[in-house]
DNA sequence: GAGTGGTCTAGACCACGCT
DNA sequence: GCGTGGTCTAGACCACTCA
């Protein structure tokens, strides 16, 4: 009982016999979409333990009422987050635990869900400022072009934990500090109808200057946490060049990666 | 002419009409990636340019031969990749240029290309040892069980860029030295039939230790870049956990993200 | 050899963006 | 209203894995 692995590998065709999934079709949402979202919830509270053979799409889609091609586009976008793994030959298998929560990509994400509501930030500058050298090429404006500058310093549990200076291209939004410190930066742009679709990033390490300490709350020379990020929208251009430094002491990036075959 | 932007947004059906893409039905190779490497390949080479609109996937699909759903499936891996954009009752445009080499998630790639060819690598320790907590904890073994530890300092032009220690399962596979040096860890554990499926990261920093420093050609209390890494296998095993550092000096971690709808 | 996922076809209807 | 991608169907054959 207490001894891990003891049963053998995988049952076959487990608990899923009993699933049974409620599938609209009346619902704007995708047959697909619905029944990935099911098997999803079914992984996640343990109806499909670790191990678990899904029973082939065939069976699957029959027992559903769906054609196979539904039923493997179901499936293939839990595969793509790394939850259901497929053998030729052998089946679909719920992946061994470990892999399951933070599955996004994660950095620029972190900071968006964190942004959204979690943690607090203060708006410490907002306001427009002609671009320098490395603003402009990040944000392909001539030098001296007029971007926006917003520097907000993030919190949490009343202490600092980032200094984040973005820069954006003049005109691209309106940028009201108060919508800023309870709503974020990538969600307004997302309601302003930006769309985004990449981002560069570079995480490095150095030690603060004297002013950064100060803002942080730590001593001269620690050990901060860097990055530049510069993110681009649908079409290519760039929307967002942003400097953040973070306290080493009280944070760290953390993520998963999933290595595609 | 030397006004960006003069022109209208996107030429209909642009080169793309002359393109000749050659499929081989008799390949082992899927008639979907034959198409999408030879996209690919045409965006890559500037035949399709930034902007360039796709062409409806029907006539595509007429005039190469094959059936919509083969056609949708070669582009869809190119909008997975960054590469294309998909719009409703507008059409699949190639992304506007600046998002276009480093796609793959990198960090473990990164890495993974480094250990295989470019930077030196110099094993320094190579044994088994018994698991400290954390390390028992990582791998999922019980304390003190015998794990393999592989420590390997990493060069740049001759210069220490990281110093990288590794635990592995005992038995997991043979870790020859030499072959180590030229070959690098992870292209081993594939070759070993050792399958990734994700790995866990955390990226910190903090200052070295009088040790460390030593190691690195830096001084003490110079800031470093800090990764602890698990991978796991296809069963959700962890195979592999690291703990690294990096001269920041001379080191950062550079990737793009892709924002997912 | 039996069973699995991987690929492919030839249609269909719908939802959305544009003009 | 027209053209686009988004979704869905009901089949088919192949390649691989495993007993």
């Amino acid at each position: 009982m207490a001894k891990p692995g003891a049963m053998s590998r995988a049952a076959t065709a487990p608990a899923l016999d009993s699933l049974d999934f409620a599938l609209d079709r009346g619902s704007p949402v995708p047959l697909y979409y619905q029944l990935a979202r099911q098997l999803e919830e079914a992984i996640e509270h343990g109806v499909l333990a670790p191990g678990n053979l899904l029973g082939n799409e065939i069976d699957l889609s029959i027992r559903l009422g769906l054609s196979r091609p539904t039923v493997r586009q179901a499936i293939q976008t839990l595969v793509e987050k790394g939850l259901l793994v497929r053998r030729r030959g052998v089946g679909t298998q719920v992946v061994h635990s470990q892999v399951k929560r933070p599955l996004e990509l994660s950095s620029l994400y972190d900071d968006l869900e964190a942004a959204g509501q979690g943690p607090a930030t203060r708006v410490v500058r907002n306001e427009t400022v002609p671009a320098s050298a490395d603003v402009a090429a990040a944000l392909s404006v001539p030098e001296g072009a007029e971007v926006m500058l917003l520097e907000r310093l993030r919190l949490t549990h009343g202490q600092p934990v980032a200094l984040l200076c973005n820069y954006l291209p003049a005109g691209l939004l309106a940028l009201d500090s108060d919508r800023l410190e309870s709503t974020g930066l990538y969600r307004m742009l997302r309601t302003a109808g930006i769309t985004l679709h990449s981002a560069r990033q570079t995480i490095g390490a150095r030690r603060a200057t004297a002013e950064e300490a100060a803002r942080l709350d730590e001593q001269e020379g620690t050990a901060v946490l860097t990055m530049q990020r510069t993110a681009f929208d649908d079409t290519g251009r760039p929307v967002e060049y942003g400097t953040h430094i973070y306290r080493a002491s009280r944070y760290a990036f953390d993520f998963q990666l999933l290595v595609r075959p």
